[in-house]
DNA sequence: ATTGAAATAGTCGCAAC
DNA sequence: GTTGCGACTATTTCAAT
């Protein structure tokens, strides 16, 4: 139903990254048009090395490089943050499975807290906010649905840090 | 602080995308590596165009081209959502300010809703969340903290569609 | 802002280690 | 898995519209 493709399933097959692919890849996350001549150069060895890293590491999904529209610079945009507490983890794997395939829906994950499912959506006006939310609370199984709609995006970073150089210690 | 430039602070300024733009983005989207001569092939108009285009977006800070990894692929993140209400907007508009700081602070958001201040975490480690949560916690003016764990991430499409041609309705 | 053309640079395929 | 090399392709610069 996506025009994604559906790369980034339930499954979580673990692969090893290695020295090498943690340099190449944090150098993509600067630049992900970075020539492999370029990163061949600073990491020292050849452009082969580095290209047939990146195709293994991207053919196998570790890493996808793509271009990220930055929702500050477009117009205005109806994101919601949704919390959902099921009846059970059956109905909220199967509401989730439906979630993931629409297009609307950037976020999907199991939580453990007060409630169960945690969905993000985007939508261009509130009205397409409003009919998927209709059509999501008529749906069986749901205990309590509660809805925070984002006033402004401060920091949307898109990724994880694999070891960060700087300390984590979190003082004013 | 971050080893990000922060290109994506708080100020909004909105860029207006044409209809080419958007196609270039589109087509950035499904491959950020893909280069301007096909690019430029699809859309009939001259690599040179293509090239100028994306240079504008990119500076403008419209959007980033990057490699992004899949959480999925790798092995456990420690990963938190985490849920703030504050005793007024300065306080939060401090917390926050602090919080983009961090490269473990993925996501955060000023929310209508039962809370004020939205905020997604990753650490290698339950040790370094816990490290955060209880700085975290140390802070003045914070009147509630809710904290989710993420068990499953399910989905996680980091981006904005623009004009879905796909409908969203969202049918059983 | 877009284009075409020439010079530079990067990518790709492959054989060898 | 990595490398070097040759052929091919893309990118860059720039003058012109």
């Amino acid at each position: 139903m996506s025009d994604e493709p559906a790369s980034q399933g339930v499954e979580g097959a673990q692969s090893n990254l290695d020295e090498l692919d943690i340099e190449i890849v944090q150098l993509l996350h600067k630049d992900g048009r970075m020539p492999f001549t370029e990163i061949a150069k600073q990491l020292g060895v050849s452009e082969a090395t580095i290209r047939n890293r990146v195709q293994r590491l991207t053919n196998s999904g570790a890493i996808t490089i793509q271009a990220y529209l930055n929702p500050n610079k477009l117009g205005f945009r109806s994101i919601a943050l949704i919390e959902l507490k099921m009846v059970n983890l059956e109905r909220a794997q199967a509401i989730a499975s439906e979630l993931v395939e629409q297009d609307s829906v950037s976020y999907v994950a199991f939580v453990a807290g007060s409630y169960d499912l945690f969905v993000e959506v985007t939508y261009d006006t509130n009205e397409g906010l409003l009919d998927f939310l209709t059509a999501l609370r008529a749906k069986p199984g749901i205990i309590n649905c509660e809805t925070a709609t984002v006033l402004k995006l401060l920091k949307t970073q898109y990724s994880f840090q694999i070891r960060s150089t700087k300390s984590s210690s979190f003082s004013s």
